[in-house]
RNA sequence: GCGGGUAUGGUGGAAUAGGCAGACACAAGAGACUUAAAAUCUCUCGAGGGCGACUUCGUGCCGGUUCAAGUCCGGCUACCCGCACCA
């Protein structure tokens, strides 16, 4: 009688081997593969059953890789400055360093779990000043580079967190991270010019084995557009207003022009009999919060009482303040053709604006127009010199007419916009500039780096806009480093994107002293070939790697200009009804009494099982019996029949042979539910060929080296068991014998007017005429009319049309 | 509003490239073993009709193409996600 499968002591057994026996080494030979799990914030409640799910697919897939000849660099590390800690030291006193260590501790404690293969040598912590110490020099490097520079301007505000919010940070109104409806603070602010990169983060796009939805999210954000700016004259005035539009060959439809409140000559344009009005409405805008702005309805402007001149045909247009202009986009001016934009539309009918249709539609003007017209497809009407042209031609051709004339400019614009980098917060790295009265903004040498994070009284945000660190004199007052004058260094952090924007180039050099990552090591290890995480970092952590990896590939850290070469995005595992897993929600599940009672196998296993890695699914546990009932009986199988001895019929061979194919292609194509699916098709067939007289010690042995990725702890001790002394994992990758795959026998459905009627057992390579014959005869008692088609797919099916 | 995704038994899901819909599991029911229970093993398991061999219907809804449609085309509906006055 066969020892019953022991997962507690069998997982026991072969953690601490591989700990003694590390599997993944490299010969000197082995190609690199760089498997890169998006690292975690160690927040104190660890880890649940879905963040599991990317950490397995991951390792599997890292396993998989190795198994094929891979050296692997697969680490982990920890993104560990940032808001939770920061609340938890204002609540409770304790230093954001002592309870991230706890943190950290606690969640490596419960990744071990996993028994992913990481390589703890590799483990980088974003708050380790030999880490950040990086951190501030790429900071410092694009501030001398040009590319980070102070700004004081209205930025995004959240009144919970007391701190500015970059553009990604705020998501429809509100603070991504506490739901608080965000507003704008004047602040000053040290941006990064991100901008500068858009061309290039939206062409190299086109490089990456990124998910479409990804790259289609990153498209729009950068969102680039084509146009002219338009210069009008203002009447009666020696000035002039310059509007961007995508639309240029619709000029001659503009019958009035809109300028954002925040416009630089929005006040200056009132006349005496608009003036309370025009100051009232500016006033007002200014109050509204972006939600605000956002929810309004309908829309609102007020009348300049002034004009401007379109530059095109010299007609009067009159020039409206309205806050569904965005201040910071384009010239924070527009021209308005309300016959062909909606919102001019709807702008022009609420104040009784002329319309001017300029584009036909189906060949002719529209009468009494209900909405706008907003197509770039019809001949151009009431245009001048125009008429007669196709608007989809002259759309691309009008902002070179105009530039020509001296009338404005082809322009191309974007919706990204740059990068507000300060943090009015404690725990993060301090930006190492230093302001002296004569230099003006130095930095600090880079030999004086890392700039460490002093220790505060009180981590409470000032909310003036201020970092806690400006309440430390000592720290606060410094000499400036180029003239030695007294001077106060910046005390606004980063924000927390700014570790994870390159930790992952770090991993492969991590105690370099000398270097971000040394020449030799980035050459050999990077970049990153499989990088899984959830979508929700799609624009925001995505983005901004690519930014940084594109910089220090410009000034020549690196030899690469993406980082990520093919990107995998897991599904989310929820709560009952698909509500996300919180604390609060306490819906949480966690993998430790799972772990107990099934092992890590059977937890990796059915993390996969659930359904497609891509999709989200919501966590049942009872599923988990089937997978764990599963490597039972395939256990059982294998104690026994490893010492039978039995010769390999020539369908055992088919079957080894389709498994190798069958699991290797279902893993390839990442459906690696299907693949769980496949393991238990055929263990119940091979348990099924078993009964009479066995199954042969080869098949079994492939079985195990196929499983060894996805339950590496069975399939080492099975390994042992079929007789060997090395790892499982010194083991190729098996590769499928498609000729032993052949069947010689095959079933082909006969259907009879496209239903099914009879399955007939014929020979694989059967002619056509004899396959039709033979679904005929198995089908004739069924048949009442003349056959007048006849289909036959080789090997597919058989259908008889009756008449 | 715009863009993307999804919709299949009681449940999770499967179905290369248009070819037997429901693989593999979970749950449920019946049986075997057991003093009993657990575990294990065997069987049933989309809906309707028929004693039965069988048969009709069935992949969100309406229509189409095809010998054949979950899969392709046209038109909807619901839910989810992203963007959201970007001129």
């Amino acid at each position: 009688m066969a020892t019953a499968y022991n997962h507690r002591a069998i997982e026991q057994k072969w953690r601490k081997n591989w700990e003694e026996h590390p599997v993944n080494v490299q010969d000197g030979k082995k190609p690199k593969y760089y498997c890169l799990d998006m690292f975690p914030y160690p927040s104190g409640s660890g880890i649940h059953v879905g963040h599991w799910r990317g950490y397995v697919i991951s390792d599997v897939w890292s396993r998989y890789k190795m198994l094929q000849g891979y050296y692997l660099i697969h680490p982990m590390g920890w993104d560990a400055f940032g808001l939770p800690a920061e609340n938890y030291a204002i609540k409770m006193g304790v230093h954001p360093a002592k309870s991230t260590a706890e943190n950290v501790a606690h969640f490596k404690e419960q990744l071990s779990q996993i028994s992913a293969i990481y390589d703890w040598d590799r483990e980088v912590n974003t708050t380790d000043p030999e880490f950040y110490k990086w951190t501030q020099w790429i900071f410092v490097k694009m501030f001398k580079e040009g590319l980070a520079y102070e700004k004081e301007f209205p930025i995004n505000w959240c009144p919970s967190c007391k701190t500015g919010l970059a553009n990604e940070e705020v998501v429809n109104g509100v603070c991504e991270r506490c739901g608080t409806p965000v507003t704008k603070k004047n602040l000053r602010q040290w941006m990064l010019r991100i901008t500068k990169y858009a061309d290039r983060l939206l062409n190299d796009l086109d490089k990456l084995d990124w998910p479409e939805k990804v790259k289609k999210m990153q498209t729009d954000w950068i969102g680039k557009s084509y146009g002219a700016e338009v210069d009008f004259p203002v009447d009666g005035r020696d000035e002039k207003i310059t509007v961007y539009t995508t639309r240029p060959d619709t000029l001659y439809g503009a019958t009035f022009m809109v300028l954002a409140p925040e416009h630089k000559l929005a006040a200056s344009l009132a006349v005496p009999e608009t003036k309370e009005a025009v100051e009232k409405y500016i006033y007002e805008s200014s109050m509204k919060s972006n939600v605000d702005r956002l929810q309004d309805k309908e829309k609102t402007g007020v009348f300049t009482g002034s004009y401007a001149v379109n530059p095109l045909n010299g007609a009067k247009i009159p020039i409206w303040l309205s806050d569904y202009v965005l201040a910071d986009y384009g010239t924070g001016a527009i021209m308005c053709v309300p016959a062909h934009d909606d919102r001019d539309f709807e702008f022009a009918t609420k104040f009784h604006i002329p319309i001017i249709q300029v584009i036909a539609k189906d060949g002719k003007e529209i009468e009494n127009m209900t909405e706008a017209y907003t197509e770039a497809s019809g001949t151009m009407i009431n245009s001048g010199e125009w008429n007669g042209m196709e608007s989809s031609v002259l759309k691309k051709e009008a902002p070179h007419i105009i530039e020509k004339r001296g009338l404005g400019r082809a322009t191309v614009n974007y919706k990204l916009r740059d990068w507000v980098f300060s943090r009015q917060r404690y725990w993060g790295e301090p930006i190492p500039i230093v302001h002296c009265p004569k230099c003006g903004n130095v930095p600090v040498p880079e030999d004086q780096l890392p700039l460490r994070l002093p220790d505060v009284e009180s981590y409470e945000p000032t909310g003036t806009g201020e970092s806690p660190l400006a309440a430390i004199d000592e720290w606060v007052n410094c000499k400036c480093p180029v003239c030695g004058a007294d001077a106060k260094r910046e005390t606004n952090t980063m924000p927390q994107w700014a570790g994870s924007s390159w930790y992952f180039l770090r991993y492969v050099d991590n105690k370099n002293t000398e270097e971000l990552v040394s020449k030799e090591k980035a050459d050999k290890y990077l970049p990153v070939d499989m990088y899984i995480g959830g979508v929700e970092h799609a624009v925001l952590h995505l983005l901004y790697s690519r930014f940084y990896t594109k910089f220090l590939y410009d000034i020549g850290a690196i030899d690469f200009d993406e980082p990520f070469q093919k990107l995998f995005n897991q599904g989310m595992i929820t709560g009952k009804n698909g509500i996300k897993m919180s604390k609060s929600k306490g819906n949480v599940v966690s993998p430790d009494d799972l772990v107990r009672d099934y092992g890590c196998d059977s937890l990796r296993m059915y993390e996969l099982f659930v359904g497609p890695p891509e999709l989200d699914a919501e966590w049942d546990e009872r599923g988990i019996d089937g997978v764990y009932r599963f490597l039972n009986r395939f256990w059982k199988l294998v104690m026994d029949n490893k010492d039978k001895n039995v010769e390999p019929t020539k369908e055992m061979v088919r079957v080894r042979n389709n498994m190798i194919h069958t699991i290797s292609q279902r893993l390839e194509n990442f459906s690696l539910n299907t693949v769980i699916s496949a393991f238990m098709e055929f263990n119940n067939r091979m348990i099924d060929m078993a009964k009479d007289g066995g199954m042969d010690r080869k098949t079994l042995e492939t079985a195990v080296i196929l499983m060894a990725p996805f339950a590496p702890h069975i399939s080492e001790e099975l390994w042992e068991q079929l007789g060997h002394t090395g790892s499982v994992f010194a083991n190729t990758w098996p590769e499928a014998d498609k000729a032993a795959m052949a069947e010689e026998e095959i079933k082909i459905p006969v259907q009879v007017n496209g239903k099914t009627r009879a399955v007939i057992e014929v020979p694989a390579d059967i002619s056509k005429e004899d396959a039709i014959a033979a679904g005929k005869a198995a089908v004739a008692g069924k048949i009442s009319g003349t056959v007048i088609k006849e289909i036959y797919v080789p090997k597919k099916i058989i259908n008889l049309v009756v008449k």
